[in-house]
DNA sequence: CGATATATGTAAGCACCGCTACATAAATAT
DNA sequence: ATATTTATGTAGCGGTGCTTACATATATCG
């Protein structure tokens, strides 16, 4: 009756897949991912490499596990941030205000993950990275374009810019206050920047 | 007569010390300091590694001196870019402009070499691109407080943040069109917020 | 039971890292 | 010439990086 099986054959792992995931996310995140050796992150969950590789196959395909549990569980909701509903410009520097709460949230974990990832040495782990970054900037993109066409580009990456800086700064030791100072500044921006064409 | 002798006694070095600076900077600035290892500035140099060691003493301490020639020769001339002869917010929105057209200047290089060596692993070369970079915010600071004490701390902050996410963004491949666009909007907003007391 | 499948532990491979010991070459000083 | 000083070239050290070979342990399947 029951096709699926209720466990498979062969040894069962001894350490949560999911949980794995989570503990390898929380090091990316607070020491980028070319800090974090397999061996770090092998000696945090209590396994052998070869368990490591079993699981896993690489720690940049580790770290694409990694990115795609902290977009669909952490990141910034973009897609309930920037609402049809309410003037763009108020969203986007909403928007810009959240990201500053977030990269300051953990303070242990060091601003975007994804920001940061795009950073790094490793090639495949960079345009891993990359990929979720522009998404998210294509969404914001495709949604100032809705109203604003032609602000969409330059105000696009305007923000892009912003929340890399506020990334960079959180990691490098910018208080809540800090950030949030700097994202109501640079909302200001997009207000009177749109406020020409208000709609 | 000559108190300095012509040349001092031993075998003579067989490489220019400061092109061996200027390369390593080159190198340093296009990839970043933990990408660039000891062996890429030798065979750059075309030395081996007693040569590089007897000469700088470590791959940090070169890094040292890295930062000093680029700080002397290549940096943003702060002290020239904010004048007190002209309103704070022309000039730092100028001084963001012109770092939009620096970033972007060097096509291979990427971003700031001080800005993108605070985010190094390394440790001593990481706190030496803090200090040239603590530096560099101190002055802008220091220059803003003069005629709006009471923003000096926020807008120090906006627009370190602002140049933070422009060099990230000039190594991830924005064009010098975009990074201006950019710089621009951010210099609206100092324009707007130092509008209020305007002095 | 035996066959099969999966995960584990031990141990190591291989490349590269920053760095250095050591003998030697090439200049000046006396 | 000899002593002294400095730089060089060869070769390698100890460490760490990511990754894997191999035998073994532990589960289900027939």
């Amino acid at each position: 009756m029951t096709t699926k099986t209720a466990r498979a054959p062969g040894r069962p792992r001894r350490f949560d897949l999911d949980q794995a995931v989570a503990t390898a996310q929380s090091l990316f995140h607070a020491r980028g991912y070319d800090a974090v050796s397999v061996g770090d992150i092998t000696k945090a969950l209590g396994i052998n490499p070869p368990s490591f590789y079993a699981a896993f196959g690489s720690k940049s395909a580790l770290y694409a596990r990694v990115l795609e549990r902290y977009h669909r569980d952490d990141a910034i909701p973009l897609d309930r941030l920037l609402r049809p509903d309410r003037p763009v410009a108020q969203c986007l520097a909403e928007g810009l205000e959240q990201a500053a709460r977030f990269y300051a949230a953990n303070p242990q974990a060091g601003g975007c993950l994804v920001v940061e990832g795009t950073r790094c040495t490793d090639r495949d782990a960079r345009e891993a990275a990359l990929g979720y970054n522009r998404v998210a900037e294509d969404a914001i993109r495709a949604y100032i374009a809705q109203r604003h066409p032609d602000a969409a580009d330059r105000l696009t990456d305007f923000v892009a810019t912003t929340m890399f800086g506020l990334s960079a700064k959180a990691r490098n030791g910018h208080s809540l206050d800090q950030l949030l100072a700097t994202a109501r500044i640079a909302g200001s921006a997009i207000e009177t920047m749109l406020d020409h064409d208000r709609r």
